[in-house]
DNA sequence: TAAAAATACTCCATAGGTATTTTAT
DNA sequence: ATAAAATACCTATGGAGTATTTTTA
């Protein structure tokens, strides 16, 4: 499981639509289909109802939404923290 | 930034010893020196003090140890979500 | 000088692309 | 009929390997 994976799985999640989705992730339809397609092969369930539109989070789905997102905001805060100690750095070097 | 470079990092961060958090991670050294190289050049930023032994985390490196380590464990945690969903399928189905 | 890290290369797995087919409204 | 998802296929990037060359304690 990546962060890439997550991303993928909170814009579908979101855009309920493979093709919105993958625009908001700068890739192509196929590419998000076949990037949630491995996440539910790696996690061993499916994640969306599919054969039936618009698409629907599984209960399995449903449960990785908040976790998933909290996971990729603290991933966030981890590049926020670097990026703050290169201003610092910058900042001292100034003075 | 990826999940896996996390890892990579916090092993890293705890054996200070690229041959030990290789062995740690299942990769080789050198596939551990690239893989910090490469969240390095991302973060344009160093995060361990080179040509001293034992390496030694930077300021940046100090900065990301924490919120990389929540970023793991939140992502154990999305995984365990599903997990849980599964199992409690499997309950339902089993009465 | 004997450990550890970096580097030079090689290889292959896979992320992501295009083109097409299948499916649900 | 038409819009969306899946599938088949292809390519290129980069993750990870082996072998070797710097390093610094």
């Amino acid at each position: 499981m990546e962060l890439r994976q997550l991303r993928h799985f909170l814009a579908l999640a979101e855009e309920q639509n493979f093709i919105r989705a993958a625009k908001r992730e700068h890739i192509v339809q196929s590419g998000l289909s076949n990037s949630i397609h491995s996440l539910e092969r790696e996690l061993e369930t499916p994640l969306y109802v599919r054969g039936s539109r618009p698409i629907r989070l599984t209960a399995a789905g449903f449960a990785l939404e908040g976790p998933a997102r909290r996971t990729i905001s603290s991933a966030g805060y981890a590049q926020q923290a670097v990026r703050d100690t290169r201003e610092a750095i910058t900042g001292t070097l100034r003075i």
